[in-house]
RNA sequence: GCGCUCGUAGCUCAGCUGGAUAGAGCAUCGGACUUCGAAUCCGAGGGUCGGGAGUUCGAAUCUCUCCGAGCGCGCCA
C-alpha cells in the first residue's frame, strides 16, 4: 500500500495507448493543434461479443479531423494492430473499434490484484487534495432517529471511497447549536433539572422536548448544581444549563454513529462562528457588502400560501440573484439576530479559510430548496474558487414485511437510529443504504435484510465471500501450504499458472476484477458510492454462478484433487474475487464475513 | 404560481455522465442437490425508457414543452 498508492489500472493503460496513437495520428495528419483528445473514452463494450474494450475515438474525433469516422477508425485500428496488449482489433457500426485483448492480459490482471492486495482499486485521480464531506449534521436536541440512517451512511460511505481515490478527506459534523431550537432543549433540561431535585413538573409542556432521555441530563445538573440555578433568571441559567445539554446530546449522538461504524474528524460548532474572538458571521456579512453583495431592501412576500406573522419590512439582504439564485435572501432576523442562511455563509467561508476547495455537503430531501442559495453564497464568498457538490439523500420508507412502520407522529415516539441498528445490524443497515443512488426514495424492510437468501443483497455479497473462504478451508486436502493469512495467500497463489484459466464463466469473472479500479474512479468522481454496491452484487453473482457450474461440470471445480497447478491457478482466481469482495465492503463499511454461520 | 428532485418490465431498481440489440432481482412458468455450503444456479416469457418536439453519425442520458409524483417557497434549522 506503499508505493502503490496510484497503481495504473488496465483500462487507463489501453486508453493511454489509443491516446497515443491518435496524438500521433493528429501530428502526421495535420489535423487542427490541440485537439480534444478527453472525449475518447474506453469502456467495456455492452455486449461481450463485441471485444474486451471498445473505444470511440473515431467517432469523438472525426468531425476535427475532416475525416469518416470509419476511415479514421481504420487508421487506428491499424496502429493498435500492433500494440502487445492487443489481439485483434474490429471496426464496427458508425465506428467503433472493438479491441480483444490478448489472454496473458488477463492473467496479468489476476497477478495484479493479487499482489496489490488490499492497494488494489486504489487511486491517484484525488491527488491528495483536501476535499471536506459534511454529513448528519442533526440538531443536537435528542437522539439520532432513522431518518438520518442514510445521510449518515452515505456520507461516511462517499468519505471513505474518496479517500480510497487519492483525496484527503475531512468528515465532518455540523453541530447546530445556536439556534432557537438548542434553547427549547435547554428550558426542557431545565425541567428535567428541577424534576431531578424532587420538583413535581408533570406533564412537559407543549413545544418542549418530552423525551426521557433528557432525565440523565436534569440528574447531572442536579448533581452538579445543586439547587443553584433554579434561583436565577432564565438569561443566566440558561446559556449554562444550554451546554450541559448540547454536549449530552452530542455525545449520545456520537454512540448513535458509532452504532453504525462512523466517526467524523470535525465536529464545528455553529455557536463558535459568533463566540469566538471575532464574530465570523458579522465579518462574513461585511464581507460581502463591502463587495456589493449585501443591501437593505424589501422581498416580495412568500408565494407558497399567507405567511402568518408576514410584515413587509426593509432588511439586510444578500444578492443571491447575482449568483443564480431566485431571490435575494435576508441575513437578519426581526429580532436582530443572524438567520441560519448567514451562519451557514460564514461557516462555508470558513471551510474554504481552513483550505477546503472542494466541499461536499449531505443532505436531506427537505432541503433541497437551499441548494441555490448555499451555492451562491460560495461563488460570492470565495470568489468561484470553491465548489459545492449538495447531495440530497432522500426519504426511507421502513417497512417489515412490506408493511410500513407506524411512526407516531408524537414527539419522543419516534423510530430511533438505535433501534434499528440493534435490530438488524450495521452491516444491514449499511448496505442497503447505500443499495439505492442516493437521490431516489427508498425502501427498508427490516425483515427483509436479515433473510438469508438471495432476496437480500447484504447476505448475497457476503455470502460471496464467506463461499471463498469456504473454497480455502477445503482446498487444504489438496494443497497443505495453503497460508491462512489474506495477504500470504495471496502471495501464496500469485505465481499460480492462472493462463490455465480459460472458460468463459472464469473469464467474465477476471474482467469484472479488471474492472473495479476504474468502476471506483468512476464512483469517486460522480461521488456515487452506490455504484460499488452494484458492482459487488455483480460480482457476487458471477463467482456464485460460475461456482455452481462446476456442479455440472466437474473439471471446473475450484479444487481437483489430482491437479494441484489447476486448483491453485483456480484458487487464485477465487482470491481476487474474495479480496476485491473485502476491499468494496471495506470501503461502504460493511463487515466481510469469511463464515456466514 | 415558482424552484428542486424523480418518472425505465406487473413490482423494486441499475444503466459506467451521448454509444451498438435498454439490463438485474422479485413475481410467473420450466429445470438443476450422490456438491468445494442448493443459504445457490440455469432457462423462458415480459419494454412506445411518462407523452411530444428538438440537438447529431448516435438520446433512457443533453434542450424545450406538456402530463404525473415527492419536497420546498422572508424573520425553522
Amino acid at each position: 500500500m506503499v508505493d502503490q498508492a496510484s497503481p495504473p489500472h488496465l483500462f487507463a493503460d489501453v486508453l493511454a495507448r489509443v491516446h497515443a496513437v491518435c496524438g500521433a495520428l493528429a501530428k502526421e495528419g495535420g489535423w487542427p493543434a490541440g485537439i480534444d483528445l478527453s472525449r475518447i473514452v474506453v469502456e467495456p463494450p455492452r455486449d461481450p461479443s463485441h471485444g474486451d474494450m471498445a473505444t470511440n475515438a473515431a467517432m469523438v474525433l472525426a468531425k476535427e479531423a475532416r475525416t469518416k469516422p470509419r476511415d479514421l477508425a481504420e487508421a487506428i485500428a491499424a496502429r493498435l494492430r500492433a500494440d502487445e496488449l492487443i489481439a485483434s482489433v474490429d471496426i464496427a457500426g458508425p465506428g467503433f473499434i472493438n479491441l480483444a485483448l490478448k489472454a496473458s492480459v488477463w492473467s496479468d490482471a489476476l497477478r495484479t490484484v493479487l499482489r496489490q492486495g488490499d492497494a488494489y482499486g486504489r487511486s491517484a485521480v484525488g491527488a491528495a487534495e483536501k476535499v471536506n464531506v459534511e454529513y448528519v449534521s442533526a440538531n443536537p436536541t435528542g437522539p439520532m432517529h432513522v431518518g438520518h440512517c442514510r445521510g449518515a451512511v452515505f456520507g461516511d460511505a462517499l468519505a471513505s471511497l474518496l479517500s480510497f481515490a487519492g483525496y484527503d478527506v475531512t468528515r465532518e459534523y455540523y453541530i447546530n447549536d445556536a439556534g432557537a431550537q438548542v434553547d427549547v432543549l435547554a428550558r426542557s433540561a431545565f425541567l428535567r433539572y428541577r424534576e431531578a431535585l424532587g420538583e413535581h413538573i408533570g406533564e412537559m409542556p407543549e413545544g418542549l422536548y418530552p423525551g426521557d432521555y433528557l432525565k440523565p441530563v436534569g440528574k447531572v445538573l442536579a448533581g452538579t448544581f445543586a439547587g443553584t440555578l433554579r434561583d436565577q433568571s432564565e438569561s443566566e441559567w440558561l446559556p449554562v444549563v444550554r451546554l450541559v445539554a448540547v454536549n449530552a446530546m452530542m455525545e449520545m449522538i456520537r454512540n448513535d454513529l458509532a452504532s453504525l461504524k462512523i466517526s467524523q474528524d470535525c465536529f464545528f460548532s455553529e455557536r463558535s462562528l459568533i463566540d469566538g474572538d471575532i464574530d465570523q458571521v458579522a465579518a462574513t456579512i461585511d464581507f460581502l457588502r463591502a463587495k456589493g453583495d449585501v443591501y437593505e431592501g424589501r422581498l416580495p412576500p412568500p408565494k407558497g400560501g399567507p405567511v402568518e406573522d408576514y410584515e413587509d419590512r426593509e432588511q439586510t439582504l444578500f444578492r443571491a440573484t447575482a449568483y443564480g439564485d431566485d431571490v435575494d435572501r435576508p441575513l437578519m432576523k426581526s429580532d436582530g439576530s443572524y438567520t441560519y442562511f448567514a451562519s451557514d455563509i460564514a461557516y462555508h467561508k470558513n471551510k474554504f479559510d481552513r483550505g477546503f476547495r472542494n466541499l461536499v455537503d449531505v443532505w436531506g430531501a427537505d432541503h433541497g430548496g437551499y441548494i441555490k442559495r448555499v451555492q451562491a453564497a460560495i461563488k460570492a464568498v470565495t470568489s468561484g474558487k470553491a465548489t459545492l457538490d449538495v447531495k440530497i439523500v432522500q426519504l426511507v420508507k421502513l417497512l417489515r414485511n412490506g408493511e410500513p412502520v407506524k411512526m407516531s407522529k408524537r414527539s419522543g415516539d419516534f423510530v430511533t437510529l438505535r433501534e434499528v441498528v440493534d435490530e438488524v445490524g450495521s452491516d444491514a443497515v449499511r448496505f442497503m443504504m447505500l443499495f439505492r443512488k442516493n437521490d431516489a426514495v427508498l425502501d427498508f424492510d427490516l425483515a427483509k435484510v436479515i433473510e438469508q437468501s438471495k432476496d437480500n443483497a447484504v447476505f448475497y455479497v457476503q455470502y460471496g465471500h464467506a463461499r471463498g473462504h469456504s473454497v480455502f478451508r477445503n482446498a487444504r486436502e489438496v494443497i497443505p501450504g495453503l497460508p491462512e493469512d489474506a495477504e500470504a495467500r495471496a502471495a501464496y497463489l500469485a505465481d499460480a499458472a492462472v493462463e490455465r484459466l480459460t472458460d468463459p464463466a472464469e473469464l467474465d469473472l477476471l474482467r469484472r476484477l479488471a474492472l473495479y479500479p476504474r468502476m471506483i474512479e468512476a464512483a469517486a468522481v460522480a461521488h456515487e458510492p452506490h455504484r460499488i454496491a452494484f458492482y459487488l452484487y455483480d460480482l457476487a453473482s458471477e463467482f456464485h454462478a460460475l461456482w455452481t457450474r462446476g456442479r455440472d461440470l466437474p473439471y471446473l471445480r475450484f479444487i481437483i484433487n489430482n491437479d494441484a497447478d489447476m486448483t491453485k491457478a483456480r484458487l487464485a482466481l477465487v482470491q481476487g474475487v474474495v479480496s476485491v469482495l473485502a476491499s468494496g465492503l471495506a470501503v461502504l463499511g460493511v463487515h466481510a464475513p469469511d463464515e456466514m454461520r
